[in-house]
DNA sequence: ATTGTAATTCGCCAAGTGGCAAATGTCAAA
DNA sequence: TTTGACATTTGCCACTTGGCGAATTACAAT
């Protein structure tokens, strides 16, 4: 097994359902996840999948990603996302371009860049 | 077993890989992830775990909540992230893609959608 | 104290994950 | 064709997850 991450969530679900003062049967009741499953996840003997932390979420009063977040999934704040106002990188990526590639499905942009992937190594075996 | 989801997350890692010609190999030596279990995920013998997930978002050129959103696992609340967008011309630049072509020349941009005009005229004509 | 009831924990185990090593496939060079 | 070097797939299995039902605990109200 490689994953060592252990970090004590459990702390900070406890910490929380005991300050919403729900009890464990209840997030089972609202997550579908068996509370004997909860409380060891509680108390830190089992690690939940990302399946499990997906459906407490909420129940718990969290966004997914913030519990992702607090689980070590996630990296505090994903540059990506949450990026708006100069969406396409702005710096090199041509605006033109980026509003053509944008009207296509995103199956198709990706495979653009494959193509192009397919063209630059043809060029580099050339030279 | 409760979780049910079963997206096949493998279609979208393959054509990832392939399109960045990476090997399960290098992915594998990159991620710390077995090639054996990557094989397997592909081609969808495995769900990968977050920890998985987690592991294998750089190498492939995502970001990670990015790959976490097409595992089902995030709702894609950002509009950046790409998901079900309402019919064609989503006008929605995929970001990886957008990150891709930034990297390159302006002109190679353009060539790039020049050479998928191409394509889509051709595809007219055939059909 | 005793009983009743809801909450939590424990024992068990089916199902799934993921690594390692061996087998198999692929393909270019000799 | 054969060899060699990689890449991918398979067999095997240690280990973990997570549900179910049976204890066990907690705590009111008799």
């Amino acid at each position: 097994m490689v994953s060592n991450y252990r970090g004590h969530l459990g702390g900070i679900i406890k910490q929380q359902r005991v300050s919403l003062y729900l009890t464990l049967q209840e997030i089972a009741a609202k997550s579908g996840v068996s509370a004997s499953h909860l409380g060891r996840i509680e108390r830190g003997e089992r690690f939940p999948s990302a399946h499990i932390l997906q459906r407490i979420a909420k129940p718990l009063g969290f966004e997914e990603d913030e519990l992702f977040t607090l689980a070590g999934y996630l990296s505090p704040q994903s540059p990506m996302v949450a990026e708006k106002s100069p969406a396409y990188g702005g710096d090199r990526l041509d605006p033109y371009v980026a509003r053509v590639l944008a009207q296509e499905p995103v199956d198709t942009q990706r495979a653009v860049i494959g193509i192009l992937a397919i063209l630059k190594s043809i060029a580099k075996s050339i030279s």
